[in-house]
DNA sequence: TTGAAAGCGCTAACAT
DNA sequence: ATGTTAGCGCTTTCAA
């Protein structure tokens, strides 16, 4: 298993290392005759490109660190994978660094994939405040985009979904479909989504004049969370709960379902980001999906614009517009499907899904 | 930010870079007012060492291949902040790469891997035979440990949970409390989890004399397929379903309570894996929890057994003993706690769990 | 178009 | 304990 080396390649094939190399990385133009022999020569010999040499060469490795706050997060494993795919499309790999939702740990993986000469960073900073330092030291070593939370202004590229027109969305909806009284329960958390999602809650109400402005729980981003909002707000006073996330709506509607109240009969519930759990729960719950893949794809081109140098001065700030997707917990089915059987053929072995992910597809 | 080298740090300190080196990677022993000025104007010009240099030099990049069927599979990403973290420990940073579900897909990204010369692989294969060439393959040129599914006898080492022993576990619970009519729905896929679940679940029938043998449908690992299997089976007929993971009993309890079923009064459901969603499911499911951290740190172990050469001639399979978590999807909970209030309080900040992470405790 | 030679930043022999 | 020297495998000037 002693590995093949150019050298070898080009003894084979009668010339010299330089001319093996520009046929191998293709950058150079080279008589077709001699490349014919030397693809042979690489083919026959089982060559394989030493990228950490050609790393230390061309000052470029071709991988992006990947910084999480937290993997085990319900909506990042989607991003996630629509980021290794943006990645791979410019033959890039993704160096992946989970933080634990501690933004020492954060600046510590940061650091590590610099001395690992990473060509880039994406990051969804822990924390807006404490993250701040790491980014903008990390920027300015690298071409750096920022994920789904912010991090102060100006600190590097962002591409995020419009949190205010999600919320807005969602209330139009609940509006539209005859609500009057809505609650928020939301997240004090220190990251700019939840204060963007807080902030829509509250301009939204002027379509709601019989609204209480009070009725604002802010708590964190979980299910625990959720329920414990219940219990302080006084439910019947209200005929929907919009909720910062999906895991604070599933809180929610378990709670007040525990508590005797139908959803959406009596209080309609919507949540944010469209986990895949979303759409498994009972009733499936009305949400604001993000577009994952689209947020993959302008974050990398974000990063090819910075990595091919043509970064103007001004930070770039891409927002999104995310989609409603009406489901059970704020309307009744047209339709009683519960009364249809359910069709499902099963997948014959492991074909892969050229187009969008189904998470209820999910196997294990 | 023109990277500081080795050479300015031993030009400053006044020594050569050999020293300089042997200080800072802390191979050699160094004279200790040597090693303190050199600290010292490391220090001072920020300096950085070059991983690339010296994976180049020392023939090991600190970097190890994690090979994912699908990194949206809900069951992954426990695992993959496990493996990051067990990685992390040893000093090594984890290149992600998630094969869509695609065995083609999988052999590129592995030979991309292998390109960027990762010091070792840990993979969970696609599919038990299609992938088993290119895992051979690769075993045959860096240490290599099969995660989760296995990949034919004797090809690489290996770690999974003992899922006859989960499945045993599961229906002696059932016999346990009183089930009588068991029936099973499982995935006919082509991994070794599918077919070892099934296979205790046909042993596990000496518990239940009077049991349909002829109770069992195969489909996939999904929600859909748990609704689909339910209309296929005669319900009545059965007081409990044991299912080969979380997704298919998920459906499997939709379609129950659609069809007006109650669970766990007229059918007991269970689970397999223990994803966040099912302790959120309605009721709670009745689940086998993989010990994902000791599955990961034993794949770490056992890498680290070949990577220092210690590995002996025959190949290791460690099988984890897994644990049941019963749940309202197979017992009256014994208090009403629907009565009580919840109990919560949001975190502070962003304080790091130091302990096992909580999924129901999530952030977004 | 091709070859010879330099060197990316570091570590590991080999000296001292 | 420290310095000198030779590469790791590749890309890229610079010549021819």
């Amino acid at each position: 298993m002693t590995d093949v080396t150019l050298r070898e390649v080009a003894r084979l094939s009668g010339c010299s290392v330089s001319t093996v190399s520009r046929v191998l990385s293709g950058n150079r133009p080279v008589g077709s005759e001699t490349a014919g022999r030397v693809r042979a020569a690489a083919e026959s010999l089982g060559y394989v490109p030493n990228q950490v040499a050609r790393s230390l060469r061309s000052r470029s490795t071709g991988t992006v660190g990947l910084v999480l706050p937290q993997i085990a997060n319900p909506y990042y494993p989607a991003l996630v994978r629509e980021l290794t795919r943006a990645l791979l499309a410019g033959g890039r790999a993704a160096l992946l660094a989970d933080c634990d939702d501690d933004s020492e740990a954060e600046a510590a993986r940061v650091a590590d994939l610099l001395g690992r000469r990473v060509d880039a960073l994406l990051v969804i900073p822990v924390d807006e405040h404490r993250s701040r330092a790491t980014v903008a030291d990390a920027a300015a070593r690298v071409p750096l985009v920022l994920l789904d939370r912010g991090c102060g202004p100006q600190v590097a590229d962002s591409v995020a979904v419009d949190h205010g027109v999600g919320i807005a969305m969602v209330m139009e909806h609940l509006a539209a479909t005859g609500r009057r009284r809505p609650a928020f329960v939301g997240a004090a958390g220190n990251d700019s989504a939840a204060a963007e999602r807080a902030a829509a809650y509250t301009a939204g109400l002027a379509h709601f004049p019989q609204a209480d402005p009070g009725a604002v729980e802010l708590g964190d981003f979980s299910v625990e969370w959720g329920r414990a909002a219940v219990d302080r707000l006084r439910p019947l006073r209200h005929d929907a709960v919009v909720c910062a996330n999906d895991l604070i709506a599933i809180g929610v509607i378990q709670r007040l379902r525990e508590r005797g109240a139908d959803v959406p009969g009596d209080v309609a519930v919507t949540g944010f980001d469209d986990i895949p759990m979303a759409r498994l729960t009972v009733p499936a719950l009305t949400t604001v999906r993000q577009p994952v893949r689209e947020l993959a794809a302008e974050a990398a081109a974000l990063l090819d614009r910075q990595l091919s140098g043509q970064a103007g001065g001004a930070r770039r700030s891409v927002r999104l517009t995310p989609e409603l997707v009406v489901r059970a917990s704020t309307v009744h089915p047209p339709v009683a499907d519960a009364a249809l059987p359910t069709q499902h053929t099963p997948r014959a072995g492991s074909e892969a899904d050229s187009g969008a992910h189904d998470p209820a597809k999910e196997t294990q």
